[in-house]
DNA sequence: AAAATATCGCTATTGACATACCGATATAAA
DNA sequence: TTTATATCGGTATGTCAATAGCGATATTTT
Protein backbone atom coordinates (compact mmCIF):
# COMPACT_ATOMS: atom_id res chain seq x y z
CA UNK A 1 0.00 0.00 0.00
CA UNK A 2 2.68 2.35 1.01
CA UNK A 3 5.82 2.88 2.81
CA UNK A 4 4.67 2.57 6.27
CA UNK A 5 3.05 -0.09 6.15
CA UNK A 6 5.60 -2.47 4.16
CA UNK A 7 7.90 -1.52 7.25
CA UNK A 8 6.00 -1.08 9.93
CA UNK A 9 4.41 -4.44 9.29
CA UNK A 10 3.81 -6.57 6.69
CA UNK A 11 0.29 -5.86 6.92
CA UNK A 12 -1.97 -3.89 9.28
CA UNK A 13 -5.11 -5.14 8.17
CA UNK A 14 -8.46 -3.70 9.89
CA UNK A 15 -9.83 -7.05 11.84
CA UNK A 16 -12.84 -6.82 9.59
CA UNK A 17 -11.32 -6.85 6.23
CA UNK A 18 -9.24 -9.79 7.81
CA UNK A 19 -12.62 -11.88 8.52
CA UNK A 20 -14.12 -11.15 5.25
CA UNK A 21 -10.93 -12.18 3.22
CA UNK A 22 -12.06 -15.83 2.92
CA UNK A 23 -15.38 -14.63 1.91
CA UNK A 24 -14.07 -13.05 -0.56
CA UNK A 25 -11.11 -15.44 -1.65
CA UNK A 26 -14.17 -18.17 -2.17
CA UNK A 27 -15.38 -15.83 -5.04
CA UNK A 28 -12.12 -15.15 -6.42
CA UNK A 29 -11.98 -18.61 -6.73
CA UNK A 30 -15.07 -19.43 -8.17
CA UNK A 31 -14.18 -16.53 -10.87
CA UNK A 32 -10.83 -18.24 -11.34
CA UNK A 33 -12.37 -21.39 -11.98
CA UNK A 34 -15.32 -19.93 -14.53
CA UNK A 35 -12.09 -18.52 -16.80
CA UNK A 36 -11.56 -15.15 -15.27
CA UNK A 37 -7.98 -13.64 -15.50
CA UNK A 38 -9.39 -10.18 -13.98
CA UNK A 39 -11.54 -9.27 -10.73
CA UNK A 40 -13.52 -6.47 -10.57
CA UNK A 41 -14.82 -5.18 -7.11
CA UNK A 42 -18.20 -4.28 -8.41
CA UNK A 43 -18.53 -7.74 -9.97
CA UNK A 44 -17.53 -8.87 -6.52
CA UNK A 45 -19.66 -7.06 -4.37
CA UNK A 46 -22.69 -7.87 -6.60
CA UNK A 47 -22.20 -11.67 -5.99
CA UNK A 48 -21.50 -11.36 -2.55
CA UNK A 49 -24.54 -8.73 -1.54
CA UNK A 50 -22.11 -6.11 -0.20
CA UNK A 51 -21.49 -2.49 -0.73
CA UNK A 52 -18.77 -1.80 -3.87
CA UNK A 53 -17.07 0.73 -1.57
CA UNK A 54 -16.52 -1.47 0.83
CA UNK A 55 -15.43 -4.69 -1.73
CA UNK A 56 -12.82 -2.37 -3.34
CA UNK A 57 -11.51 -0.74 0.06
CA UNK A 58 -11.05 -5.11 0.99
CA UNK A 59 -9.67 -5.65 -2.11
CA UNK A 60 -7.51 -2.94 -2.17
CA UNK A 61 -5.66 -3.75 0.89
CA UNK A 62 -4.38 -6.72 -0.65
CA UNK A 63 -1.35 -4.61 -2.04
CA UNK A 64 -2.39 -6.07 -5.53
CA UNK A 65 -2.23 -3.07 -8.22
CA UNK A 66 -5.61 -2.83 -10.33
CA UNK A 67 -6.59 -1.48 -13.38
CA UNK A 68 -9.12 1.21 -14.10
CA UNK A 69 -12.03 -0.56 -16.36
CA UNK A 70 -10.36 -4.02 -15.81
CA UNK A 71 -10.35 -4.77 -12.31
CA UNK A 72 -7.09 -6.31 -10.06
CA UNK A 73 -5.10 -9.37 -11.51
CA UNK A 74 -7.28 -12.86 -10.65
CA UNK A 75 -4.22 -14.85 -9.81
CA UNK A 76 -2.02 -11.93 -7.96
CA UNK A 77 -5.22 -11.13 -6.21
CA UNK A 78 -5.81 -14.57 -5.04
CA UNK A 79 -2.55 -15.09 -3.87
CA UNK A 80 -1.52 -11.91 -2.02
CA UNK A 81 -5.20 -12.86 -0.17
CA UNK A 82 -4.31 -15.98 0.59
CA UNK A 83 -0.84 -14.95 1.98
CA UNK A 84 -2.28 -12.71 3.71
CA UNK A 85 -4.69 -15.16 5.61
CA UNK A 86 -1.70 -17.45 6.01
CA UNK A 87 -3.24 -19.74 3.91
CA UNK A 88 -0.34 -20.04 1.24
CA UNK A 89 1.83 -22.74 3.83
CA UNK A 90 0.15 -25.72 5.31
CA UNK A 91 -0.95 -25.46 9.29
CA UNK A 92 -0.51 -28.35 11.10
CA UNK A 93 -2.92 -28.28 14.55
CA UNK A 94 -4.21 -30.22 17.24
CA UNK A 95 -7.52 -30.79 18.41
CA UNK A 96 -7.90 -31.39 22.40
CA UNK A 97 -11.51 -33.13 23.34
CA UNK A 98 -12.96 -35.38 21.29
CA UNK A 99 -16.50 -35.31 21.84
CA UNK A 100 -18.97 -34.58 19.34
CA UNK A 101 -18.15 -31.68 18.13
CA UNK A 102 -14.23 -32.60 17.89
CA UNK A 103 -15.73 -35.86 16.25
CA UNK A 104 -17.51 -33.24 13.68
CA UNK A 105 -14.69 -31.03 13.16
CA UNK A 106 -12.24 -34.42 12.30
CA UNK A 107 -14.34 -35.17 10.14
CA UNK A 108 -14.49 -31.82 8.89
CA UNK A 109 -13.45 -31.82 4.70
CA UNK A 110 -13.52 -27.95 4.68
CA UNK A 111 -10.12 -27.06 6.10
CA UNK A 112 -8.07 -28.34 3.22
CA UNK A 113 -9.41 -24.96 1.59
CA UNK A 114 -7.42 -23.60 4.73
CA UNK A 115 -4.55 -25.74 4.65
CA UNK A 116 -5.45 -26.64 8.00
CA UNK A 117 -4.54 -30.02 8.88
CA UNK A 118 -5.25 -31.67 11.95
CA UNK A 119 -1.83 -33.66 13.05
CA UNK A 120 -3.05 -35.28 16.43
CA UNK A 121 -5.68 -35.57 19.19
CA UNK A 122 -5.93 -35.54 22.09
CA UNK A 123 -8.82 -37.12 25.06
CA UNK A 124 -8.34 -37.49 28.77
CA UNK A 125 -11.03 -40.28 28.74
CA UNK A 126 -9.41 -43.83 28.26
CA UNK A 127 -12.42 -45.21 26.44
CA UNK A 128 -11.45 -42.95 23.63
CA UNK A 129 -7.85 -42.73 23.89
CA UNK A 130 -6.76 -45.17 21.22
CA UNK A 131 -9.61 -45.08 18.69
CA UNK A 132 -9.10 -44.01 14.98
CA UNK A 133 -11.60 -41.57 14.34
CA UNK A 134 -12.00 -40.08 10.72
CA UNK A 135 -8.04 -41.27 10.27
CA UNK A 136 -6.81 -39.62 12.83
CA UNK A 137 -5.85 -41.74 16.39
CA UNK A 138 -6.52 -40.18 19.82
CA UNK A 139 -3.80 -39.82 22.01
CA UNK A 140 -3.84 -39.41 25.72
CA UNK A 141 -3.38 -35.52 27.01
CA UNK A 142 0.15 -37.15 28.47
CA UNK A 143 1.82 -37.18 25.12
CA UNK A 144 0.56 -33.64 24.31
CA UNK A 145 3.69 -31.39 25.35
CA UNK A 146 5.78 -34.02 23.27
CA UNK A 147 4.17 -34.12 19.98
CA UNK A 148 3.46 -30.55 19.96
CA UNK A 149 7.51 -29.60 20.61
CA UNK A 150 8.20 -32.67 17.95
CA UNK A 151 5.87 -31.44 15.21
CA UNK A 152 6.53 -27.97 16.16
CA UNK A 153 2.82 -27.03 15.95
CA UNK A 154 1.72 -23.29 16.95
CA UNK A 155 -2.26 -24.25 16.45
CA UNK A 156 -4.54 -25.70 19.14
CA UNK A 157 -8.35 -26.14 18.92
CA UNK A 158 -10.05 -26.83 22.19
CA UNK A 159 -12.89 -28.71 22.19
CA UNK A 160 -13.37 -30.18 25.47
CA UNK A 161 -16.16 -29.64 27.95
CA UNK A 162 -15.78 -25.96 29.67
CA UNK A 163 -14.80 -26.75 33.00
CA UNK A 164 -11.54 -28.25 31.07
CA UNK A 165 -11.25 -25.55 29.38
CA UNK A 166 -8.81 -23.42 30.85
CA UNK A 167 -6.60 -26.42 32.29
CA UNK A 168 -6.77 -27.65 28.66
CA UNK A 169 -5.32 -24.34 27.27
CA UNK A 170 -2.52 -23.95 30.05
CA UNK A 171 -1.36 -27.20 29.09
CA UNK A 172 -1.36 -26.26 25.13
CA UNK A 173 0.44 -22.84 26.39
CA UNK A 174 2.81 -24.90 28.11
CA UNK A 175 3.54 -26.87 25.16
CA UNK A 176 4.39 -23.83 22.93
CA UNK A 177 1.10 -22.91 21.15
CA UNK A 178 0.64 -19.67 19.56
CA UNK A 179 -2.99 -19.70 19.13
CA UNK A 180 -6.01 -21.64 20.53
CA UNK A 181 -9.34 -21.72 18.40
CA UNK A 182 -11.87 -21.69 21.88
CA UNK A 183 -14.82 -23.90 21.03
CA UNK A 184 -15.75 -23.26 24.54
CA UNK A 185 -17.82 -21.17 26.77
CA UNK A 186 -15.31 -20.27 28.75
CA UNK A 187 -12.92 -17.05 28.44
CA UNK A 188 -9.01 -17.91 28.71
CA UNK A 189 -6.48 -16.56 30.00
CA UNK A 190 -3.35 -16.70 28.28
CA UNK A 191 -0.27 -14.84 28.39
CA UNK A 192 0.58 -12.68 25.53
CA UNK A 193 1.64 -13.71 22.51
CA UNK A 194 -0.86 -16.08 22.53
CA UNK A 195 -3.78 -15.67 20.47
CA UNK A 196 -7.27 -17.12 21.27
CA UNK A 197 -9.86 -16.89 18.94
CA UNK A 198 -13.30 -17.88 20.47
CA UNK A 199 -16.34 -19.89 18.78
CA UNK A 200 -18.91 -18.97 20.86
CA UNK A 201 -21.81 -20.60 19.92
CA UNK A 202 -24.08 -18.95 22.72
CA UNK A 203 -22.85 -15.63 21.37
CA UNK A 204 -24.43 -15.98 18.20
CA UNK A 205 -26.96 -17.56 19.02
CA UNK A 206 -27.76 -14.18 21.03
CA UNK A 207 -27.93 -12.42 18.01
CA UNK A 208 -30.66 -14.27 16.70
CA UNK A 209 -32.55 -15.03 19.21
CA UNK A 210 -32.66 -11.41 20.93
CA UNK A 211 -33.79 -10.21 17.26
CA UNK A 212 -36.80 -12.85 16.65
CA UNK A 213 -38.40 -12.33 20.22
CA UNK A 214 -38.02 -8.77 19.71
CA UNK A 215 -40.00 -8.44 16.31
CA UNK A 216 -43.09 -10.18 17.47
CA UNK B 1 -32.67 4.59 27.41
CA UNK B 2 -34.50 7.29 25.65
CA UNK B 3 -38.12 8.28 24.66
CA UNK B 4 -37.41 7.39 21.48
CA UNK B 5 -35.83 4.06 21.74
CA UNK B 6 -39.25 2.79 24.55
CA UNK B 7 -41.56 3.98 22.03
CA UNK B 8 -39.75 2.32 19.08
CA UNK B 9 -38.78 -0.84 20.32
CA UNK B 10 -38.65 -2.41 23.71
CA UNK B 11 -35.02 -2.43 23.81
CA UNK B 12 -32.35 -0.93 21.09
CA UNK B 13 -29.58 -2.70 22.86
CA UNK B 14 -26.36 -2.39 21.02
CA UNK B 15 -25.25 -5.94 19.23
CA UNK B 16 -21.95 -6.33 21.13
CA UNK B 17 -24.19 -5.66 24.26
CA UNK B 18 -26.15 -9.16 23.13
CA UNK B 19 -23.08 -10.73 22.25
CA UNK B 20 -21.80 -10.29 25.53
CA UNK B 21 -25.14 -11.48 27.37
CA UNK B 22 -24.47 -15.13 27.02
CA UNK B 23 -21.48 -14.72 28.69
CA UNK B 24 -22.65 -12.17 31.49
CA UNK B 25 -25.60 -14.55 31.96
CA UNK B 26 -23.55 -17.50 32.40
CA UNK B 27 -21.48 -15.67 35.27
CA UNK B 28 -24.79 -14.47 36.74
CA UNK B 29 -26.25 -18.39 37.47
CA UNK B 30 -22.88 -19.36 39.22
CA UNK B 31 -22.91 -16.53 41.40
CA UNK B 32 -26.50 -16.90 41.97
CA UNK B 33 -25.86 -20.65 42.30
CA UNK B 34 -23.04 -19.33 45.15
CA UNK B 35 -25.65 -18.05 47.25
CA UNK B 36 -24.99 -14.19 45.99
CA UNK B 37 -28.30 -12.11 45.83
CA UNK B 38 -26.70 -9.07 44.47
CA UNK B 39 -24.36 -9.07 41.64
CA UNK B 40 -22.07 -6.27 41.47
CA UNK B 41 -20.65 -5.15 37.78
CA UNK B 42 -17.07 -4.72 39.66
CA UNK B 43 -17.32 -8.65 40.75
CA UNK B 44 -18.81 -9.26 37.14
CA UNK B 45 -16.02 -7.72 35.07
CA UNK B 46 -13.40 -9.16 37.43
CA UNK B 47 -14.41 -12.41 36.94
CA UNK B 48 -14.57 -12.39 33.28
CA UNK B 49 -11.68 -10.43 32.69
CA UNK B 50 -13.42 -7.36 30.84
CA UNK B 51 -13.05 -3.89 31.50
CA UNK B 52 -15.27 -2.56 34.44
CA UNK B 53 -17.24 0.10 33.40
CA UNK B 54 -18.09 -1.96 30.13
CA UNK B 55 -19.92 -4.78 32.24
CA UNK B 56 -21.16 -1.77 34.40
CA UNK B 57 -22.47 -0.33 30.91
CA UNK B 58 -23.67 -3.64 30.15
CA UNK B 59 -25.43 -4.52 32.67
CA UNK B 60 -27.14 -1.54 33.23
CA UNK B 61 -28.75 -2.00 29.82
CA UNK B 62 -30.79 -4.59 31.15
CA UNK B 63 -33.12 -2.28 32.81
CA UNK B 64 -32.85 -3.16 36.16
CA UNK B 65 -31.77 -0.57 38.62
CA UNK B 66 -29.09 -1.45 40.56
CA UNK B 67 -27.87 -0.14 44.39
CA UNK B 68 -24.74 1.66 45.04
CA UNK B 69 -22.54 -0.45 47.60
CA UNK B 70 -24.74 -3.32 46.97
CA UNK B 71 -24.84 -4.00 42.89
CA UNK B 72 -27.81 -5.34 40.77
CA UNK B 73 -30.76 -7.77 42.52
CA UNK B 74 -29.33 -10.85 41.38
CA UNK B 75 -33.02 -12.70 40.50
CA UNK B 76 -33.69 -9.66 38.35
CA UNK B 77 -30.77 -8.74 36.43
CA UNK B 78 -30.60 -12.54 35.62
CA UNK B 79 -34.23 -12.59 34.17
CA UNK B 80 -34.02 -9.45 32.76
CA UNK B 81 -31.06 -10.51 30.97
CA UNK B 82 -32.53 -13.51 30.00
CA UNK B 83 -35.89 -12.28 29.01
CA UNK B 84 -33.99 -9.82 26.60
CA UNK B 85 -32.07 -12.68 24.54
CA UNK B 86 -35.60 -14.55 24.52
CA UNK B 87 -34.54 -17.06 26.24
CA UNK B 88 -37.25 -17.05 28.64
CA UNK B 89 -39.34 -19.02 26.66
CA UNK B 90 -38.40 -22.88 25.16
CA UNK B 91 -37.80 -21.97 21.15
CA UNK B 92 -37.96 -25.05 19.05
CA UNK B 93 -35.99 -25.27 16.09
CA UNK B 94 -35.68 -27.27 13.16
CA UNK B 95 -32.62 -28.43 11.51
CA UNK B 96 -31.50 -28.97 8.11
CA UNK B 97 -28.23 -31.39 6.97
CA UNK B 98 -27.58 -34.03 8.87
CA UNK B 99 -23.86 -34.46 8.38
CA UNK B 100 -20.99 -34.39 10.30
CA UNK B 101 -21.99 -31.26 11.84
CA UNK B 102 -25.71 -31.59 11.91
CA UNK B 103 -25.09 -34.79 14.14
CA UNK B 104 -22.85 -32.93 16.50
CA UNK B 105 -25.09 -30.19 16.90
CA UNK B 106 -28.02 -32.87 17.05
CA UNK B 107 -25.96 -34.09 20.01
CA UNK B 108 -25.32 -31.21 22.01
CA UNK B 109 -26.45 -30.67 25.40
CA UNK B 110 -25.85 -27.44 25.71
CA UNK B 111 -28.62 -25.84 23.90
CA UNK B 112 -30.90 -26.14 26.94
CA UNK B 113 -28.95 -23.19 28.52
CA UNK B 114 -30.59 -21.21 26.01
CA UNK B 115 -34.08 -22.72 26.08
CA UNK B 116 -33.27 -23.94 22.12
CA UNK B 117 -34.51 -27.61 21.69
CA UNK B 118 -34.34 -28.80 18.09
CA UNK B 119 -37.89 -30.16 16.89
CA UNK B 120 -36.90 -31.91 14.12
CA UNK B 121 -33.84 -32.88 10.99
CA UNK B 122 -34.15 -33.16 7.88
CA UNK B 123 -32.09 -34.42 5.31
CA UNK B 124 -32.14 -34.92 1.52
CA UNK B 125 -30.23 -38.44 1.25
CA UNK B 126 -32.42 -41.05 1.31
CA UNK B 127 -29.73 -43.47 3.56
CA UNK B 128 -30.09 -40.56 6.73
CA UNK B 129 -33.96 -40.14 6.33
CA UNK B 130 -35.67 -42.35 8.78
CA UNK B 131 -32.51 -42.95 11.30
CA UNK B 132 -32.72 -41.35 14.73
CA UNK B 133 -29.90 -39.81 15.63
CA UNK B 134 -29.49 -38.69 19.22
CA UNK B 135 -33.62 -38.81 19.61
CA UNK B 136 -34.61 -37.12 17.09
CA UNK B 137 -35.97 -38.56 13.89
CA UNK B 138 -34.48 -37.75 10.22
CA UNK B 139 -37.25 -36.95 7.74
CA UNK B 140 -36.91 -36.06 4.42
CA UNK B 141 -37.04 -32.77 3.08
CA UNK B 142 -40.73 -33.07 1.52
CA UNK B 143 -41.99 -32.84 5.24
CA UNK B 144 -40.45 -29.23 6.15
CA UNK B 145 -43.42 -27.24 5.30
CA UNK B 146 -45.75 -29.10 6.80
CA UNK B 147 -44.35 -29.63 10.16
CA UNK B 148 -42.92 -26.12 10.64
CA UNK B 149 -46.22 -24.52 9.93
CA UNK B 150 -48.08 -27.16 11.95
CA UNK B 151 -45.46 -26.73 15.30
CA UNK B 152 -45.29 -23.03 14.25
CA UNK B 153 -41.48 -22.90 14.23
CA UNK B 154 -39.46 -19.95 13.95
CA UNK B 155 -35.75 -21.14 13.84
CA UNK B 156 -33.71 -22.99 11.16
CA UNK B 157 -30.81 -24.09 11.44
CA UNK B 158 -28.97 -24.78 8.26
CA UNK B 159 -26.10 -27.50 8.16
CA UNK B 160 -26.19 -28.90 4.54
CA UNK B 161 -23.36 -28.62 2.24
CA UNK B 162 -22.37 -25.30 0.57
CA UNK B 163 -23.82 -25.82 -3.06
CA UNK B 164 -27.51 -26.68 -1.20
CA UNK B 165 -27.32 -23.45 1.55
CA UNK B 166 -28.90 -21.17 -0.59
CA UNK B 167 -32.29 -24.00 -2.11
CA UNK B 168 -32.61 -25.07 1.55
CA UNK B 169 -32.59 -21.61 2.55
CA UNK B 170 -35.47 -20.51 0.32
CA UNK B 171 -37.09 -23.67 1.58
CA UNK B 172 -37.15 -22.76 5.10
CA UNK B 173 -38.77 -19.11 4.34
CA UNK B 174 -41.38 -20.67 2.06
CA UNK B 175 -42.13 -22.61 4.75
CA UNK B 176 -42.45 -19.31 7.48
CA UNK B 177 -39.01 -19.61 9.07
CA UNK B 178 -38.19 -15.90 11.25
CA UNK B 179 -34.16 -16.24 11.26
CA UNK B 180 -31.77 -18.72 10.11
CA UNK B 181 -28.76 -20.16 12.17
CA UNK B 182 -26.38 -20.40 8.95
CA UNK B 183 -23.24 -23.10 9.27
CA UNK B 184 -22.23 -23.05 5.44
CA UNK B 185 -20.23 -20.52 3.92
CA UNK B 186 -22.85 -18.83 1.33
CA UNK B 187 -24.06 -15.86 2.13
CA UNK B 188 -27.40 -16.54 1.90
CA UNK B 189 -30.13 -14.04 -0.07
CA UNK B 190 -33.19 -14.08 2.03
CA UNK B 191 -36.42 -11.47 1.96
CA UNK B 192 -36.81 -8.48 4.69
CA UNK B 193 -38.04 -9.75 8.23
CA UNK B 194 -36.05 -12.84 7.97
CA UNK B 195 -32.49 -12.46 9.98
CA UNK B 196 -29.42 -14.72 9.28
CA UNK B 197 -26.68 -15.00 11.36
CA UNK B 198 -23.94 -16.92 9.92
CA UNK B 199 -21.44 -19.24 12.17
CA UNK B 200 -18.33 -19.30 9.19
CA UNK B 201 -15.53 -21.21 10.66
CA UNK B 202 -13.50 -20.15 7.92
CA UNK B 203 -13.96 -16.28 9.32
CA UNK B 204 -12.70 -17.06 13.27
CA UNK B 205 -10.08 -19.02 11.83
CA UNK B 206 -9.23 -16.30 9.23
CA UNK B 207 -8.42 -13.92 12.28
CA UNK B 208 -6.08 -16.28 14.01
CA UNK B 209 -4.37 -17.77 11.32
CA UNK B 210 -3.38 -14.09 9.83
CA UNK B 211 -2.04 -13.39 13.18
CA UNK B 212 -0.09 -16.28 13.51
CA UNK B 213 1.69 -16.36 10.26
CA UNK B 214 2.36 -12.79 10.71
CA UNK B 215 3.85 -12.95 13.79
CA UNK B 216 6.44 -15.05 13.13
C1' DA C 1 -7.57 10.17 -32.90
C1' DA C 2 -10.96 11.81 -29.78
C1' DA C 3 -14.68 11.11 -26.62
C1' DA C 4 -17.13 8.30 -23.40
C1' DT C 5 -17.11 5.29 -19.57
C1' DA C 6 -16.01 2.05 -16.06
C1' DT C 7 -13.06 1.23 -12.38
C1' DC C 8 -9.43 2.22 -9.26
C1' DG C 9 -7.57 4.94 -5.30
C1' DC C 10 -7.58 8.66 -2.27
C1' DT C 11 -9.77 11.92 1.20
C1' DA C 12 -13.53 13.47 4.14
C1' DT C 13 -17.61 12.62 6.73
C1' DT C 14 -20.52 9.96 9.54
C1' DG C 15 -21.70 6.75 13.05
C1' DA C 16 -21.10 3.31 16.52
C1' DC C 17 -18.84 1.55 20.18
C1' DA C 18 -15.32 1.58 23.90
C1' DT C 19 -13.08 4.28 27.18
C1' DA C 20 -12.53 7.92 30.53
C1' DC C 21 -14.39 11.01 33.77
C1' DC C 22 -17.43 12.84 37.31
C1' DG C 23 -21.37 13.44 40.23
C1' DA C 24 -25.02 11.05 43.08
C1' DT C 25 -26.23 7.88 46.65
C1' DA C 26 -26.82 4.12 49.68
C1' DT C 27 -24.28 1.30 52.79
C1' DA C 28 -20.76 0.60 56.19
C1' DA C 29 -17.56 2.15 59.55
C1' DA C 30 -16.04 5.29 63.13
C1' DT D 1 -24.46 10.82 64.18
C1' DT D 2 -20.93 11.70 61.14
C1' DT D 3 -17.56 10.34 57.84
C1' DA D 4 -15.70 7.31 54.41
C1' DT D 5 -16.27 4.47 50.47
C1' DA D 6 -17.95 1.46 46.95
C1' DT D 7 -20.98 1.35 43.30
C1' DC D 8 -24.32 3.09 40.16
C1' DG D 9 -25.71 6.42 36.32
C1' DG D 10 -24.91 9.85 33.14
C1' DT D 11 -21.84 12.79 30.06
C1' DA D 12 -17.82 13.57 27.24
C1' DT D 13 -14.04 12.10 24.49
C1' DG D 14 -11.42 9.13 21.38
C1' DT D 15 -10.91 5.53 18.05
C1' DC D 16 -12.09 2.57 14.41
C1' DA D 17 -14.58 1.14 10.60
C1' DA D 18 -18.35 2.01 7.08
C1' DT D 19 -20.04 5.20 3.85
C1' DA D 20 -19.86 8.94 0.59
C1' DG D 21 -17.75 11.76 -2.78
C1' DC D 22 -14.32 12.96 -6.18
C1' DG D 23 -10.40 12.92 -9.16
C1' DA D 24 -7.24 9.95 -12.01
C1' DT D 25 -6.64 6.71 -15.60
C1' DA D 26 -6.87 2.94 -18.75
C1' DT D 27 -9.90 0.79 -21.94
C1' DT D 28 -13.43 0.90 -25.29
C1' DT D 29 -16.14 2.96 -28.75
C1' DT D 30 -17.04 6.11 -32.42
Amino acid sequence: MNEKNQLAQPFALPLPTIRRYPVYLRCINEMIAAGETHISSAVVAEKLGLDSVLARKDLAMAGVPGKPRRGYPARELQAAITAALGWDNSTDAVLVGVGSLGNALLGYRGFEEQSLSIAAAFDASPEIVGKTIHGVKVRPMADLPRLVKRLNIRLGILTVPNDAGQPCADKLVAAGIRGIWNFTSVRLSVPDGVIVQNVDLAQSLAVLSHAISAKR
